[in-house]
DNA sequence: AGTCGTTTGTAGCGAGCGCTACACTTGTAG
DNA sequence: CTACAAGTGTAGCGCTCGCTACAAACGACT
């Protein structure tokens, strides 16, 4: 039967597994996540999970990977593409961006990836390391017209960004706000 | 034996138990720490955290509240006294005297605690948000002599700190390198 | 010497963990 | 129709988890 587009029943696999599994991620954590509750919101069992990802390490490998994804298709959609007209407002438009409603989910869990990197998983740490290197390049791409020095201008705000970011994760984001006031006022 | 000045046997209490385990966090996380791991760094057992400490939670706020404080006596000893001659250097201070050896293990912790924090620990929190105005009060007080506005340049400073620290722990020191070049350069 | 509260050891509970063995169904190809 | 590989359900392995029941040892006081 040549014609027969759909030749297998589609059943499971990676792909249909992991958006339910990411969700679950962003609700609850990466952290300890395990396999059973995962399954369960997949739709299938520990036992498939392992069939289809070898082990635990590889799946929420994956799934980290389809949530940079996820994380890196919602940042570009998102902000704007015109120049901001001083470097303030760049920082702004991020924060704000990442304070939204779509995009905090993944903030919880981006300190649990840092988390990870700074106790020395490699994988986690390779992850973080691209995303800083995704957002340092929208970065240089929409620095102010005319800014006398996108380059490194780009690097000091996005060390000012994260500092913000973090400092909004512990309670604090008083001390970010008044950081962001007094930056080139 | 009134003139005996040791009437009890010191056997073992919180304040000897917690030392060991506080290095025990430090060498190995705070995050997935068990109890008999930790009992066999105090030389006891999960039986007898259990019966001092009440449960896992109480244990473990403990040795947060206990590494808070040998943080602070840490950064207090180290942190020089005399002014900054200007906004950089005092950034450059506080991120070579965290990223010395007998400061760096807390940094990894420090992630941990703002992971937790970020999910949505009340005690994490509390204990990151108190550990930054810590760390903020003593900006204030060593902003360079003549600062502008060493009360926003503190806050200013702050979030620039911590922002480095976090490219730092996801392998991106080279981001913040060069933000803090482009600093008032 | 005897009493009594504090501290400790031993043993184990019920639960969840990652993962596997085994048998079975299912869809596809010869 | 048969053969075969891919996919799936059931059951359970060995382990660690936080925590508890029970009883013994200990030390200070009468």
């Amino acid at each position: 039967m040549r014609y027969n587009i759909r030749m297998t029943k589609p059943r499971m696999s990676r792909e249909t597994l992991l958006p339910p599994m990411a969700a679950h991620v962003l609700a609850h954590g990466l952290a300890g996540v395990s396999l059973r509750p995962l399954a369960k919101a997949a739709g299938t069992s520990d036992r498939m999970l392992i069939y289809h990802f070898g082990n635990r390490q590889s799946l929420v490998e994956a799934i980290l990977q389809y949530l940079a994804k996820l994380y890196e298709r919602g940042l570009e959609a998102a902000l704007p593409d015109d120049p901001a007209v001083d470097r303030r407002e760049t920082v702004r438009r991020i924060l704000d961006l990442t304070d939204s409603e779509e995009l905090r989910p993944f903030m919880r869990l981006w300190w649990e990836i840092v988390a990870a990197s700074a106790g020395g998983d490699v994988a986690f740490r390779k992850s973080a390391a691209s995303i800083m290197g995704l957002l340092l390049a929208w970065l240089e791409d929409h620095m102010p017209r005319g800014d006398p020095d996108p380059a490194s201008g780009a690097r000091f705000l996005l060390t000012l960004i994260e500092g913000s970011q973090m400092l909004r994760a512990v309670g604090r984001a008083d001390i970010a706000e008044a950081a962001l006031l007094a930056f080139e006022a």
